[in-house]
DNA sequence: TCATTCCGTAAGTATTGACTTACGCTTTTT
DNA sequence: AAAAAGCGTAAGTCAATACTTACGGAATGA
């Protein structure tokens, strides 16, 4: 649910690919599973970890389970790294002015 | 050098924890690694990653070597999520119309 | 009801990787 | 030149985790 938990669960490349085809569209698991190089199980397992950080929402219709990026997750990585890039950039001025050279 | 690339170094807690410390002013690995639980080659393991990944720089001053985060990295993190927000907004809001519901 | 579709979970394996200690190189100091 | 400071790397260990196959449970269709 932190920002840090979203960060972490996007690290490995396969999850954050699921991640990135859901952004453009959502997508059960079986239609999203077969555009993958791994199993079914495996695509499961990692959208249960984008939802547990809250990424992703999952929405069932009939027996299918569909899965979306929740737009506002990303808002917040988006707010953080601008707030960060802030901090970096004073840090980064501060640096040239011979901060204690 | 990617942005993947970016995001997966920063995914270990403890890799993230000394790139936010860097942000918020340049350090040399010894002092970086007297505020950490964990070691000092552990801390210099972390930065060779940070520095592979792009999102930090290095310098020596005398013996020392004075590691400062990137701030062009972290605008590129930024400017990512910021497109990839509205990229999520856009598939969301299909998905209100009845996409293929 | 029986078969089918769709999916999560359990269980097991193998790889990744985060950490440690030990060591050696480079730079400064005396 | 010798000692000290500062740091990277090698080597090894142990836990985390990214996969696999096998199984079972819920929803649809005949």
């Amino acid at each position: 649910m932190t920002y840090g938990e979203k960060i972490s669960a996007l690290g490995p490349p396969t999850r954050r690919a699921i991640f990135e085809r859901l952004a453009a569209a959502p997508s059960s698991v079986g239609k999203l599973a077969a555009t993958m190089p791994v199993s079914r199980p495996a695509v499961s397992q990692h959208l249960k970890a984008l939802k547990d950080a809250g990424l992703v929402t999952e929405q069932r219709r009939g027996a299918a389970r569909i899965y979306s990026v929740d737009p506002k997750s990303v808002a917040e990585l988006r707010d953080y790294f601008d707030r960060f890039w802030d901090v970096a950039l004073d840090a980064y001025r501060r640096s040239l002015e011979g901060g204690d050279a």
